[in-house]
DNA sequence: TATTTGATTCTT
DNA sequence: AGAATCAAATAT
């Protein structure tokens, strides 16, 4: 019987091609209005430094990237196409622009698919870009299970050529 | 200051 | 296959 636990902070000081995988099966945790939910982390993406092209951090620190090079475990949301906000957790070191990306999640057995519809379901919006994992702003993150996944290229990043676009950096849940 | 574009999703 | 819709990065 596995109790159901914050994670300690350096399970998040490894690289992002490793937290990703490792989150799966994990559950988040948002806490707002007085209502709680409880997430089931189905999907992920690493972004991994200004090395990746579709990594934003590629283009350098910028207004926008200045959030991945904060510490690990803090949360990096933003606008895309006007309409959808993404979720990331920025992970690994200081001033090293890697994060994850939250694309699924499960609630009370609903599978929600996309990193759109995970921000709609959980009232993620860009008041917790920066802000750190925790019960301060309502999200955090419980350690779960250990899932079997399966890896397979990034979605939407086409834009980036074809070695990034084509590297196995999205974990789903097997 | 103007233009371009995107880690998407829903409709046609 | 295309529209919706805007903030941030580039280009001018």
């Amino acid at each position: 019987m596995m109790k159901a636990r914050k994670v300690s902070d350096n399970f998040f000081n490894k690289k992002a091609k490793e937290v990703a995988p490792a989150l799966l099966g994990s559950f988040l945790i948002r806490e707002v209005g007085g209502k709680k939910i409880k997430a089931k982390i189905v999907e992920t993406e690493a972004y991994c430094g200004e090395k990746d092209l579709a990594c934003h951090a590629s283009k350098g620190r910028t207004g926008r990237t200045e959030i991945m090079y904060q510490k690990a475990g803090t949360i990096y949301v933003y606008l895309c196409y006007g309409m959808h906000y993404m979720l990331n957790i920025v992970v690994s070191k200081k001033d090293d622009p890697e994060a994850v990306l939250i694309r699924g999640i499960e609630i009370d057995g609903e599978k929600i698919h996309g990193p759109g519809r995970v921000t709609k379901a959980l009232n993620i919006n860009k008041k917790l870009n920066g802000k750190k994992l925790g019960p301060k702003d309502g999200l955090w993150l419980e350690k779960g299970e250990t899932l079997k996944h399966q890896k397979t290229a990034r979605i939407g990043v086409h834009y980036t050529g074809p070695i990034w676009s084509k590297r196995l950096l999205r974990f789903v849940e097997e």
